[in-house]
DNA sequence: TGGCAGATTTTA
DNA sequence: AAAATCTGCCAA
């Protein structure tokens, strides 16, 4: 069981964005192991990026982002839900891929009764979703992914297609393919 | 199956 | 006021 190591989040962030796909994700939380494959990410670029959070400079939401590669980046978003990022780059370059839906592995009970729902593909079909299912809060910011109870492993899904596409539900440099799955995966959160 | 409104709260 | 979302409701 080998996590990612940190020179694979030091990597040009769309690759690592890419190369995320089909690791497996792992939670040791309170309610016991919950697990998944990452089958869609999405990067975000920095000062550049008009979507990123970090592009105007650094915010207390935010400030993990500014962390070192291997961190996480948890925010929540709408007033009712967290969504998952993984660092990349050195300390004070803001950039960093989110997990927008996993495939469930290990834990599904925990992850049914956490959703309070039954259907599997719900599960973690979004970026909402999978923190609600994982049990991931505000409290995993700024945890790293190298040691700890939150991290990937190397591990996982293998021979399958990509496809690219545009981000989700963002309006500032929307134009931008960033955004990666795996082509036919059922646990995607949209064609 | 797809589009839309509403929930809800932090942040700038 | 807007936000890196989700769910339920409605129509076709």
């Amino acid at each position: 069981m080998n996590r990612l190591p940190l020179e694979f989040y030091l990597q040009k962030t769309e690759i690592v964005a890419q190369k995320l796909l089909g690791k497996t994700l792992v939670f040791e939380g309170p309610d016991g192991l919950v697990s998944g494959y990452i089958v869609e990410t999405e990067a975000y670029l920095g000062f550049d990026d008009q979507a990123c959070h970090g592009a105007r400079g650094m915010t207390q939401r935010n400030k993990s982002m500014f962390l070192e590669a291997g961190r996480v980046y948890v925010y929540q978003i709408y007033g009712m839900y967290y969504c998952l990022n993984l660092v990349t780059q050195i300390a004070g370059i803001p950039e960093a891929v989110l997990i927008r839906a996993v495939e469930p592995l290990n834990g599904i009970e925990v992850m049914k009764k956490n959703r309070h729902i039954n259907k599997e593909k719900n599960l973690c079909s979004g970026p909402g979703k999978l923190c609600q299912a994982f049990g991931i809060t505000k409290e995993q910011d700024g945890w790293f992914t190298t040691k700890g109870m939150l991290y990937v492993l190397i591990d996982g899904l293998q021979n399958f297609d990509m496809v690219t596409t545009t981000r989700i539900g963002i309006t500032k440099d929307a134009d931008l393919s960033l955004r990666y799955y795996i082509k036919g995966n059922q646990y995607i959160s949209k064609k």
